[in-house]
DNA sequence: ACATCCAGGTGTACGGCGTACACCTCTGCG
DNA sequence: CGCAGAGGTGTACGCCGTACACCTGGATGT
């Protein structure tokens, strides 16, 4: 009864088709519509199956956050670590554009996995080559943050805006009244989009001066010979 | 029947009374066990009773943080752009300090409340208040994200760490062996205390240490006169 | 004084979720 | 041939947010 339509009998399900489908999934309908019956109605299978290949949910989100960080680009060798750091970040934000589901699920894992730890890793190991102390290796580490992942926290969550353009303009109306310098700056980046605030302004351009100024101060306090004991 | 058993009638709820019991009782269970059900039988009603004063959960969680960004100290007057600026930050981390599920939340909010960016608006005119172009001003916040709330993405959650010396030896060495570099930036931020990654560094000096790095980085671009059509 | 209204609170019910637990059904191996 | 164990099933439980109809007591208008 329960036979494949096509005849054939479907591929036994393993840890790793599970996973990718997961991830496929989110892509494709959110992360918050992606549910253990959801993911095993698309893999044509009974929720309880998936039970057999990831203990939980929670094990489940582990494991897509290991696919994607496993799609992050290797370290570029033989340059600076100034550049292969920057190289390596703007992959992983390249990663993470294609699952933008993923930034949150890495902010909500409350253990980081081996695959998590293995890129943490190695982003350290390439402060270090560059000649780091731990020291300072540590302390920008924690500056670096979530952008080590190519994300970094939205400031306005890309609103949909009305569609009736004059609801728009009463709205932008309202909006320049009460939060004057929000509008300001939200103006001056959306010349090139009749949009407000989020949209219109180069995300792309933003992530990299920030991990540029990032960078910058990181080389700057490098040089510098900065000690956490032995500051201004 | 259903009589307050104190003889007296409850005093009737309203939003506010709504909000703040949600807030206390996420500071007090934690965020992912507040629901409905849960804050009415915290204040002594059926759940449905709640949906007269809040749309639904969302609008609870926006209310929530309105709450929470309430208490934050308005910017001091009399000094300079950079140590008003500063203070305010702090002050922020200070109350997410206070109620630690609300970075979280904060982050999840799909659409900014009034009240959010009352605070967002204020601290931009803090900047333009210090000379900083409308362009700059616009970057740098980008560049600020999440941190203008007080909170980082923590690099590692904190591991509970299992009670057992020895097991905690062992898993010890297992780290180094298999991540030397974090190991290595661990050893150094947890010799005040008998524990790996996460605890034993000092995440006021770590917060400190970034918001000083992205402002002295905020300043230098300000006064070289930054502008995005003119850079390096 | 009486009718009316309605803000605030109730009760029931629905559909969705994660998942525990007992079961069935193949496949490969002794 | 028998049996074990991996992979898949079916049922059920307790939680969640919330729609909808209902009740109730005090303020209001006449």
């Amino acid at each position: 009864m329960v036979q494949q339509v096509d005849g054939a009998r479907r591929a036994p399900l393993n840890r790793d088709r599970v996973l990718r489908a997961a991830v496929a999934l989110a892509d494709d309908v959110g992360i918050e519509s992606l549910s253990m019956r959801n993911l095993a109605q698309e893999l044509g299978v009974v929720p309880m199956a998936l039970y057999k290949h990831v203990a939980n949910k929670e094990q489940l989100l582990d494991g897509m956050v290991d696919v994607v960080v496993g799609e992050i680009d290797p370290p570029v060798r033989g340059t600076d670590w100034k550049a292969a750091i920057r190289q390596r970040i703007l992959s992983a934000r390249g990663v993470l554009l294609r699952h933008p589901w993923a930034s949150r699920v890495i902010e909500s894992r409350p253990q980081p996995t081996p695959v998590v730890l293995d890129y943490m890793n190695s982003i350290v190991g390439m402060f270090r080559a560059g000649g780091f102390s731990v020291d300072l290796t540590h302390h920008v580490m924690h500056v670096l943050g979530s952008r080590m992942w190519g994300f970094t926290q939205e400031l306005f969550p890309a609103s949909p805006l009305p569609a009736d353009p004059q609801m728009q303009a009463a709205m932008l109306r309202e909006m320049a009244g009460r939060y004057p310098h929000i509008a300001e700056i939200a103006m001056a980046a959306a010349h090139d989009e009749g949009s407000v605030v989020g949209h219109g302004c180069d995300d792309q351009f933003e992530f990299e001066f920030a991990v540029d100024l990032l960078l910058d101060g990181f080389e700057r306090l490098h040089q510098q010979g900065w000690t956490s004991t032995n500051q201004a």
